[in-house]
DNA sequence: CATGATTTGTAATATTCCTACAAACGGGAT
DNA sequence: ATCCCGTTTGTAGGAATATTACAAATCATG
């Protein structure tokens, strides 16, 4: 389930190429996309200035079938959220863009994550997960915020769960590892060296190594289990943001699937933990 | 941009009230909504056993002008991300279910907020952090990790940015305040007692307090300025997941807003601490 | 079991869309 | 300039699709 790239965008990055009709016809549907999607294709002609044919052979050249269908694909494509095509923030936004610009990446980063589950390394992830003994979250920079927050998740199983954010540290217990200990490395690049390194320790000893990093980077080489995340984000320039939510959802995940494996007798095990909180709170007004 | 109901959920909770006919089309649609919105009333019709004229029926009693107008509502909502009703991940789910849901509702929650975005009072909290002499993120449990992320992110704005996790360090940091220093509070439910008293504490001091928490909670009355995060979200019985997206989104947005607001020359800086990570890492293959 | 209201299907009509073909256009060679 | 050829565009007829009017069937109710 491939999720196709805005219509919009598309239409709008080939308007160099098109002929004159088609460029009549691409700037009616650009000034008016939500109209269009509600209009036959003799009103889209019309307003165009072009015959329907024309109309046509526009909504082919894009890939649909014919005219319905690509009345369909720009219905998907205005609903799916994320207008036009600029993403990055610059200088000459304001308060009325800026913020929304930010959301529509972030929501677009998870619809795309969301079409392209690894569905089996996720299964295999939760499998290992539940099966571990112990379970260290490793990760440095804005990764360590993300594997901080793992821990949170995870020492609910009944599994000793620890987070260092000191590369020393997890050397040391890398190298310590032994059968049925879960070292579980978050990297948005997947390419920092003492992460890498630490990796390869682990990889001399009997434990198991699971990443959550992009795909094909040399951290994910020398996982056991890598569930890949792929999101195209320009890190050098920016902060990586949207990987980091897509990281911690896919974690929200892995804590479901082992919930789940856990069974409906773990239930109020969980509901203990919850309780023991109550009373650090107000009660809801 | 009123976002219309998704027509899944709305077909879903009618299915009590429609007639022999109409519940057929219902579940033929519901079992094969991608398919229906590319076939034609003709095909719908036969895969339900019904008439044409019944599918049409159906539509119009759901709104739509005419099957086509249907189709193009269908798709509107398969695109908006949310997919069926039951948004909770219960034990009759497996891999092939769980993992949808819950990027369905991370992308719901930030497609919700992204529409009710305080806008206003995100402007007052960039103008507060980016003239801050100092600035303190507190946070506990889950909203500990975001703090972190927050510091991780404001730093580079030259300006000393602290997190604590102990709350005696957070109460004796409060006290400490003066003109010119922030406390920036982060809590799903604000109702967290220790960080109420610790913005308490904050507010007998001459600094300023900005809450990133839910509206209308007690820790919300403390703040000169609160960032809303309004996330309908069952916090009793499940952890809070997506609010803790928006969180960290809206803060993405407040490290935008500052960065703008320091302007174009202050780019180089912020290229110098990019850089300064760039040997820790193996060069893009 | 008769009656009226509701539901459903049939068939004709109306709309929308697509295809084949022909006309117009535009660039390059003579 | 003008002829030729490839491309673009439009016209008109036909195919597919959707809608409407009406009749048949179903169902509940007295």
């Amino acid at each position: 389930m491939g999720s196709e790239p805005n219509l919009l965008a598309v239409i709008q990055s080939q308007l160099e190429d098109l002929n004159k009709s088609e460029t009549k016809v691409a700037t009616a549907i650009l000034n008016a996309p939500e109209d269009t999607t509600r209009s036959s294709i003799a009103t889209l002609a019309a307003s165009a200035g072009v015959s329907e044919p024309s109309v046509n052979r526009f909504c082919k050249r894009f890939g649909a079938t014919g005219f319905p269908d690509f009345k369909l694909r720009l219905a998907r494509s205005l609903a799916s959220g994320v207008r036009y095509v600029s993403r990055a923030v610059d200088f000459s936004d304001d308060i009325s863009t800026y913020p929304r610009k930010l959301f529509d990446n972030a929501i677009n980063a998870l619809m795309t994550a969301r079409e392209e589950l690894p569905l089996s390394d996720i299964e295999r992830a939760v499998d290992q997960v539940a099966q571990a003994r112990r379970v260290y979250f490793f990760g440095l920079g804005t990764s360590a915020a993300v594997a901080r927050d793992a821990e949170h998740k995870f020492f609910r199983f009944n599994v000793p769960v620890a987070t260092h954010e000191d590369p020393l540290m997890q050397r040391m217990l890398a190298a310590s590892g032994t059968v049925g200990d879960l070292f579980f490395f978050i990297s948005h690049t997947g390419r920092t060296k003492v992460l890498i390194e630490t990796a390869d320790i682990v990889r001399q000893t009997d434990a198991t190594v699971i990443a959550l990093t992009a795909a094909g980077s040399p951290l994910a080489e020398k996982a056991h289990c890598c569930i890949n995340v792929k999101v195209e984000e320009d890190t050098e320039q920016y902060l990586p943001m949207t990987s980091r939510l897509v990281q911690l959802t896919i974690l929200d995940v892995l804590a479901a699937g082992v919930t789940l494996r856990r069974g409906e007798g773990f239930t109020p095990h969980l509901a203990r933990i919850k309780d023991s909180v109550k009373d650090t709170r107000y009660p809801q007004g």
